[in-house]
DNA sequence: CAACGGCTGGCAGTTTGCTGCCACTCGCGG
DNA sequence: CCGCGAGTGGCAGCAAACTGCCAGCCGTTG
């Protein structure tokens, strides 16, 4: 049988959803996912539960510059606490969701606020999309141990990033947080590191685009 | 006679263009704003040309940080050259909208990813919003002033908040724009000073929230 | 109880950024 | 044509940030 519409674009989250919302729930053999933000998460991820019908094994990739939202590392350990492997990668990969290795999604670009995405069946290209999923999900580390680095840094973030959107000097901004200027100077570092910025200005701008200031 | 609901909070450009829309269309003496984004201009500002009836006097102040934005500018000069009155602030005040001194619009905060707006009609209320007004008129410097002062970094804003976000050195930067390292840091401590910022993590928050990366 | 690993904090050297000063150049106006 | 004003660029001093090194401390483990 000719299998028609093996690639759909479709634009914005509801035509998304309408689109293949439903699948979610027929899935059978693995839900394996990469997500860049919260936005694309509820597009991926409709009303009512996913796991609800038979537990589906899981794979997420979440952003390593996202988990610095105290939100989203919070979801992370849910998802982990719930069955589901987890891993950070510090690259950058456009939104992946792939359903049992025979649909994939991914996340397009923003045009006039609307996002697209790619609907894919043809069973080449999703073999092809698994094997960058591979390799991505290989390169990322495993959620516990991410945590593990991230545990002097974590807790002090969201304070750090509000001293340097004040414009703080280290010194100052160090004293107000009750930590030495040198380590207040490794936190930054490590924020720097895990926003993916190698100047302050780009700190900055990369916090405000994850909605950390 | 008594009046009314002299003080209403509404949320939503969509509720506000339902309650007070249709007034810009009365005003007679003059309409005088405050704007901060082309999010609220959008808002107070509705489809259907404002001058088409009689032409009223306006006056109208931007937000400094906001004119690094080509378009702004651009829609700033139009506005001048249709006769209204133009002025630049470097300070940052809460959008407001007069409407020939018996009603004021002043926008508030965004609460789950709604503006919420106070319109006023008291008399009291409206003449002491109209003074505040006036005081940020008279502290703000026109358009043609203002665009002297940026003449040269107007041109060079964009490509400077790319080398910025890029992460390059200052001296880099420079001979990436054909400028000298003194040229350059000049350029930028202009651009900070625009943008309102002190460190350079603060400028790029403030860039990326204006839609300038 | 001792050893080890990891983190902190002080110090220091280097790099990068910030701004003042001044000589020079160029364009404009009288 | 000359004078003046404004901008540029080089230099320099200072400030702020970046990161390595090492001693000390604390908690954990054997």
């Amino acid at each position: 049988m000719h299998q028609v519409d093996q690639i759909v674009v479709v634009r914005g989250e509801r035509e998304l959803h309408e689109r293949a919302g439903h699948l979610f729930g027929t899935a059978r053999e693995e839900i394996a996912c990469i997500a860049n933000s919260l936005f694309t998460w509820q597009a991926t991820h409709p009303s009512g539960p996913l796991g609800a019908s038979a537990p589906v094994p899981k794979r997420k990739v979440f952003r390593r510059s996202a988990m610095l939202d105290p939100s989203w590392a919070q979801h992370a350990r849910a998802m982990a606490d719930n069955g589901a492997e987890v891993r950070i990668t510090s690259h950058e990969a456009n939104e992946t969701v792939l359903l049992d290795r025979r649909l994939a999604i991914l996340a397009g670009d923003v045009v006039d606020g609307v996002r697209s995405f790619t609907v894919v069946t043809s069973p080449d290209l999703v073999r092809g999309i698994a094997s960058l999923f591979e390799v991505a999900w290989r390169a990322a580390v495993e959620l516990d141990a991410h945590d593990r680095q991230m545990a002097e840094l974590r807790p002090l973030a969201p304070r750090i990033i509000s001293a340097l959107n004040a414009g703080w000097k280290d010194e100052t901004a160090a004293r107000a947080l009750g930590l030495s200027l040198r380590t207040y100077r490794r936190r930054v570092a490590e924020l720097m590191e895990a926003l993916g910025a190698t100047s302050r200005f780009q700190a900055g701008a990369r916090a405000k685009d994850l909605g950390l200031v």
